[in-house]
DNA sequence: TATTTGTTCGGACGTCCGTTCTAATTATAT
DNA sequence: ATATAATTAGAACGGACGTCCGAACAAATA
């Protein structure tokens, strides 16, 4: 019956949703199967019925994501027209990252280290590593061309690679460290650079 | 006595290194007391009895690295006489980092994220942060000059912050990348890009 | 030697974890 | 209505965890 195939769609889904929140406030070590089956008023087994395992679950919770954001960023740089403009306004989407989803820059950074241990999560990380660095590498255009003017030899994925690399971990300092205002300007004066 | 004295240094150094290799192997979440106990070929205990809790004993083995680390920096910058040579020095730095000690680099990229959920973490990982952009910015000398032939208004420390923060993001996807090599090209663009 | 002080040890406590199992309930199809 | 399958709830399992305690031991003092 519809109703029941609605509700059980609601049931995955609340789980998901109530996992994200957990997870960007608490962090995957610090968030058990059961606070996540607590807050999402569901029975602790639905879990496993639906995602087998903690594992599973939070790759699930970081593939939605990455969808979600990896088609946002296409989407914002297909409505830059000026080329050489496309590479400032992904600046720009990290900073509105910074300033209004920190917490899905938290998941991302807790994801990032628990890549460093388990092997899917790892191989999913690099997945994402290697979207984004191809999105720049793809809207690199002038900018490329300018860095190449003084240097040669470099590939645009080293560039791109070099980019995002900036992007992260300037964000790192910002989520973290006691003077965000100040680590912000980074991302400013990134913007300006790659402009 | 001295005998005794040096026992007692044994043990605790016996742990702080067993530790520091069982945390830059596998990571806090996945290192129990049990496990250094055993590897240190102590009792659980003496773990309590030294440090007296797991938190504080991870904090003990960070400020070890720090301390020893930012050290290595300073002279290494001191004894590269050309002023505008000393970023590319620290640089290449970041470069051996990379290539011949991963297990430091992983304990950090892991305490990074700890450091997102244990406020004493969070707080010692700032004061790591900024005395990183503070040696860098006081080393910029002729790199902040030229970059604000083109732009103005940017303080040294914005600079030096982006300037680490493309170092920390990139060694992070060298880290965990699949392909490393083509990640690590990216280092020698930022050092030609710095000189 | 007797006493005090600093170490070391093994073990146990209570708690929380991810996972699994079974029974009950609900929907679907015959 | 009855049988079959899907879904739910709750309890239980075995294990790992950080922490704590009291006894044993060694060293230093006097």
């Amino acid at each position: 019956m519809m109703q029941q195939k609605t509700e059980k769609e609601n049931t995955s889904e609340k789980i998901l949703t109530t996992a994200f929140e957990c997870l960007s406030a608490n962090g995957y070590a610090n968030v058990s199967m059961r606070n996540i089956a607590d807050g999402a008023g569901v029975a602790l087994s639905q879990l496993a019925y639906y995602y087998r395992n903690k594992e599973k679950l939070f790759s699930e919770v970081i593939n939605r994501m990455m969808d979600q954001y990896l088609n946002e960023i296409e989407a914002t740089l297909k409505s830059t027209v000026d080329e050489k403009e496309r590479i400032t306004s992904l600046v720009r989407y990290f900073k509105d990252l910074n300033r209004n989803n920190p917490k899905l820059l938290r998941l991302f950074i807790d994801f990032t280290a628990q890549a460093l241990w388990i092997p899917s999560f790892r191989q999913q990380l690099d997945h994402l590593f290697n979207a984004i660095t191809e999105i720049i590498r793809k809207n690199l255009s002038g900018n490329a061309a300018a860095i190449n003017k003084s240097l040669h030899g470099y590939s645009d994925k080293s560039i791109a690679t070099l980019i995002f690399g900036a992007l992260f971990g300037t964000s790192i300092q910002i989520i973290l460290g006691s003077d965000q205002d100040s680590a912000f300007e980074s991302l400013n004066l990134a913007e300006n650079l790659l402009y």
